[in-house]
RNA sequence: GCUCCCAUCGUCUAGAGGCCUAGGACACUGCCCUUUCACGGCAGCGACACGGGUUCGAAUCCCGUUGGGAGUACCA
């Protein structure tokens, strides 16, 4: 069975039973850089077949995710859903060949049967195959696999594993309901869209046997597809990201502020990296780069810290206009479309980590926020504070309205008082934004009109 | 239990037999810069799981041990 040379097909094909989560997102990238560097065609596949589990909106969040982290498909989306014909064709023909059969026993048979034949150890043993030759017309259907032989996995970052067809049970391929199973629906749709690349998650590998043998039954005259099992993605404990335990939704990410182009850089280096010393690449040279046989075989932890890293980085390369336009929907319109939004922005730039930081770190350029109390008894207890407030409001309503002036103002009324710059700006700064910590305070003076700063700085000094 | 997979700093990784005194990034610590906080710069901490081979030489190859993970559904 030569692979035809034709370009790679490579297909992402998500099951929409929970969020989108960081694993599903990292697989489709890694689908999606290995069809743009070979010029192939990547193909979106939603596989429905678990009626009971799927929702549409689990849809939606699918496909917006992967279009907010740039993955976008050439082909699709396909919904399994509507294409039951194929299966329906397939596990017919098995049928008649034999190669399939009906099966009538309950899972709890069968696994009695198991213990009874080999004790505890009879655990895992799968279906024995009671109904084999039955000859029944009615039930579940089960493929038959080979009793004896190997069946090996091409697989471009594990090996090639090989595995005993003897310990491949015989599996449902269509259920008592009618309903497909996911092996059947999976290898019937990638023959039918003749994928020549599966790349996805790990805990798909132990199948693949049984997929290799369903593709060669269902679609000899199709080449199988190369294999390329990705790493899973774990959480500290080392075990494999969980919807319900983990905090694993793109979605959730994308609400807090990560920028697209950082979590997919991120996402990029959980099994792979470029070369160099530099880990912060743009897209084309992920492209240009990029290569299945290079993906590490050992599972990666998801570092949130790493993300919001690569995510300040990502922020701090915006420009300003783009900062601002970036801002939408983390800053309320009247604030951000305001002039001094953009104003303040070199400001804040390199001091917010993800874009939902950027609301708290502006907020007093536009109203006067809750003062912080730890800051306030931390530095307006003294008299040297008084002093310094006092020394301002002489001065603001007459003083020029600058940087340097103001900064020189403040450095003088703290020689007065025997203090540093850095001790002496600090009252003034709580005064105006209400706590110790906060962009350049002589910049966001010199930008704020000269009446607001001195009505803050009377307040301030009326509550000592 | 069984099958399969994996094993370099805390984390993500570089490393395809000599270039390794094991490199980078994140995190952490210290110093410098500095008006706070950041940014930036510099320095530091910090790993080849263990045991056998093979070889003149092994993080790199082989075997075993240990440890971790995935799968083991009429879920996907």
């Amino acid at each position: 069975m030569t692979a035809a040379p034709t370009t790679p097909r490579l297909r992402f094909a998500p099951s929409p039973t929970g969020y989108f989560h960081v694993g599903g997102a990292r697989t489709a990238l890694f689908n999606w850089l290995v069809a743009r560097k070979t010029g192939g065609t990547f193909v979106l596949r939603i596989e429905d077949t678990d009626t009971e589990r799927n929702r549409d909106e689990w849809v939606a969040g699918i496909l917006s995710a992967m279009s907010w982290v740039g993955v976008d498909w050439d082909e699709g989306p396909f919904f399994q859903s509507e294409r039951t014909h194929l299966y329906a064709a397939a596990v017919d023909a098995l049928l008649s060949d034999q190669r399939a059969y009906y099966c009538t026993c309950s899972a709890d048979d069968a696994r009695a049967r198991n213990l009874a034949a080999y004790g505890q150890e009879g655990e895992g043993r799968g279906y024995d195959g009671f109904c084999r030759d039955r000859g029944l017309t009615e039930g579940a259907v089960r493929f038959r696999t080979p009793d004896d032989g190997t069946t090996t996995v091409i697989d471009v970052i594990r090996g090639d594993p090989t595995f005993e067809n003897s310990l491949l049970e015989d599996f449902v391929i269509r259920r008592t309901n009618g309903g497909f199973m996911f092996l059947l629906a999976n290898v019937v749709d990638d023959a039918d869209m003749r994928i020549s690349h599966v790349v996805r998650a790990e805990e798909h590998l132990p199948n693949t046997p049984k997929a290799v043998l369903l593709w060669q039954a269902v679609a000899p005259d199709v080449p199988l597809p190369v294999f390329a099992h990705l790493p899973v993605i774990v959480n500290e404990k080392r075990q494999k990201l969980s919807k319900r335990r983990d905090k694993v939704a793109v979605e959730d990410y994308r609400a807090q502020g990560i920028l697209p182009e950082a979590m997919r850089n991120y996402l990029v280096t959980l099994g792979w990296m470029p070369a160099g010393e530099q880990e912060i690449i743009s897209v084309e040279r992920m492209i240009e780069e990029f290569r299945l046989e290079d993906v590490n075989k050992s599972s990666a932890f998801f570092d949130i810290a790493k993300l919001t890293a690569f995510n300040a980085e990502y922020i701090r390369a915006l420009t300003t206009d783009e900062f601002v336009t970036r801002c939408e929907g983390f800053v309320p319109d009247e604030i951000r479309l305001d002039p001094m939004f953009a104003k303040v922005v070199p400001l804040i730039q390199e001091r917010v980590r993800l874009l939902s930081e950027v609301s708290a770190s502006v907020d007093f350029f536009f109203a006067m926020p809750e003062t912080d109390t730890d800051s306030w008894e931390k530095t307006m207890k003294t008299d040297a504070a008084r002093a310094i407030l006092d020394g301002m409001l002489a001065v603001v309503d007459t003083t020029e309205w600058n940087h340097d002036t103001l900064k020189m103002l403040v450095e003088q009324l703290g020689n007065d008082q025997g203090i540093k710059l850095g001790k002496a700006q600090a009252p003034v700064r709580v005064a105006v934004t209400g706590r110790t910590v906060g962009p350049p305070l002589f910049d966001s003076l010199a930008l704020m009109p000269r009446d607001l700063v001195a009505e803050r700085l009377r307040t301030a000094r009326a509550k000592l």
